[in-house]
DNA sequence: GACCTGTGTGATAACCATAAAATAAGCTGA
DNA sequence: TCAGCTTATTTTATGGTTATCACACAGGTC
């Protein structure tokens, strides 16, 4: 007995060539309505599908994405992934899955070429501008997902990012007409573009309002080193910060946790908190926390849509760096401007 | 200019056949030392790897696990599915994501049966009994995760879950210990495997403690409908719970979150929360939730071990239902017994 | 020198589908 | 009736790899 059935099977079973076969599995052939019933009965009959492998190997398309991922334990990820998932499975694609923990990424995307994706989104990690020139050679568009490259970098790479410049802004103006005096800022990973332009954002923002930067930990996007961070900043004796920036959501919670429960201060009467990314959990009822938007939706549209544009062309166009907006989501873990 | 470099212009460039460059990409083949690096040279040169899709077309293997997930929001998915992916990798496997969000898990395995994946773990959705056959049949390992089949269904599927009867039980003593009397029970999706058996041993648990199920509301796993839920059950007028049972985590958080901050009630003087995942957010300052432990770690290690089971035989052995233990894990939302 | 053994090599078939080219069949209108 | 056109079908080529087999060759044994 046969362990597959393929589409002569089907062709003999249907009385048909073995053409007629996969014609009618391809959308847009001409196949008359006789043959295309045949042809479906008894594909019915012998549970036979279409082999995803040949089928790329002669299209060169192999509708996969690969996407790298990791930082799962923060929901940002999760809900985008889901979305993006969802997304590519309407329009027939699927989403071939690579997590980066430690590995290094270049080895990561070495192996996502050989399965000859259609397309690679990064959500973790960047790519080194060797890399980034040989899937441009393979014709494969690659798009940075809430990430940019290094400005000195020369491989261009699309990408689909926030505004993180205007909401680091847009919080150090709310915490400065909020009357807030001493105000903290907690880092995320220091390399990453988006705590760049967030800490730069803000920067500029307290610059512009006559403040600066009262104290600074860095919390490296974890939740444990956010809780460490916060430990350092305001568990020492004397005046404490009365405001902090965190630079994710993620961390933001931590910080949180620890001011109420280990350090016994109250948010927002004691100290304002504000987050970055809006996850579901900053809408819950323990944190309830004022944080800037990353817009999952648009961003996941722009991300599909900067694919498309290169599957359609079937050529590498110019590097595109979108940015999308977000608003400042204004809930109680801050003291409002009165 | 060609678009894809394949095997034979390596091994044009490094003057030996184009077997000898198969061979030198195929894990234990018999290369001699001097081809092997004059292939890997030229392959560097070019940017060669083997096209994935054209191997699997011949070895009929395809090293990718095809994974139906969903509910990412709550993280006991996502830290899994980090889990997974990695140990996968590890392996040389890799993962293809399908998100069932509200389509047809049926339609939805028939789209993974076209990528002839080498195993397939359904995270989300269990399957109907003619689609476990045409997997059978094809000769594709199925893995439950965190769910079984229905006990009437003849097609016989392999599972990993906890031991959610025992789970359900120790939180059933824990509770009667610890004095409470009106001990309320949220539910998850009525039909799901999970709730079932968390219920019944929840009940049981009461049962042989004199005890039994004093109020009962349904959250469908859902954050929204818990919080519904929790207003039906503790908003009214008269006597309340004085503890709860919650059959997630994430409608654990949702619970919590009412009871405090919309009911004032206080959490665990005036309730008890008990859930059930033990995901990360439980050990979390605001929560420091009392909770079931469903250890990621020994599921995933057990998925991956049924799945090489059927690689190893290549021949589909009875199906094996594994339940990993897991214990009470005590926190601060819930009166202990003195 | 004849024989065997083991190792590395190269030619060819196979995997399963689609694309493109060639043929057949059906239909229209003069 | 037949050219001329459209539509459906079959034939053949192609994609990139591994499996299989046959063979060359070096080295050792008698």
């Amino acid at each position: 007995m046969k362990a597959t059935v393929n589409s002569f099977d089907v062709a003999r079973l249907a009385q048909v060539s073995q053409s007629a076969v996969s014609r009618t599995f391809t959308p847009g052939a001409s196949v008359s309505e006789i043959t295309r019933r045949k042809v479906l009965e008894a594909a019915r009959k012998l549970g036979y599908r279409p082999n995803a492998h040949a089928r790329s190997l002669i299209t060169k398309r192999s509708r996969i994405i690969g996407l790298v991922l990791s930082h799962l334990e923060n929901l940002f990820y999760p809900v985008a992934l889901e979305r993006l998932a969802e997304r590519l499975q309407r329009d027939g694609y699927h989403v071939l899955l690579f997590v980066n923990h430690n590995l290094n990424a270049d080895d990561l995307v070495g192996e996502i070429l050989q399965y000859h994706v259609d397309g690679i989104v990064l959500a973790a990690a960047t790519l080194s501008s060797g890399l980034a020139r040989q899937c441009a050679d393979a014709s494969i568009p690659v798009v940075l997902f809430n990430r940019v490259m290094a400005a000195g970098s020369d491989g261009a790479v699309s990408s689909v990012r926030s505004d993180n410049v205007a909401g680091g802004r847009a919080v150090a103006r709310f915490l400065a007409d909020g009357g807030h005096q001493r105000i903290a800022y907690i880092a995320g990973n220091e390399e990453s573009s988006t705590n760049l332009e967030r800490e730069r954002g803000f920067r500029e923002g307290l610059a512009e309002a006559g403040l600066r930067i009262w104290a600074r930990g860095v919390g490296n996007y974890d939740f444990k080193q956010a809780a460490r961070a916060t430990h350092e900043l305001f568990g020492a004796a004397g005046e404490k910060p009365d405001a902090v920036f965190v630079a994710s959501d993620h961390m933001a919670f931590a910080v949180m946790d620890v001011l109420r429960h280990n350090l016994g201060l109250s948010v927002p009467q004691d100290v304002s908190v504000v987050g970055f990314d809006n996850v579901p959990q900053a809408d819950w009822g323990s944190y309830r926390l004022t944080t800037v938007e990353q817009p999952v939706e648009p961003m996941i549209e722009a991300t599909v849509a900067l694919l498309q544009n290169y599957l359609r062309d079937d050529e590498v166009p110019p590097a595109e760096n979108v940015v999308v907006p977000g608003l400042l989501v204004l809930r109680e873990s801050s003291r409002r401007p009165v």
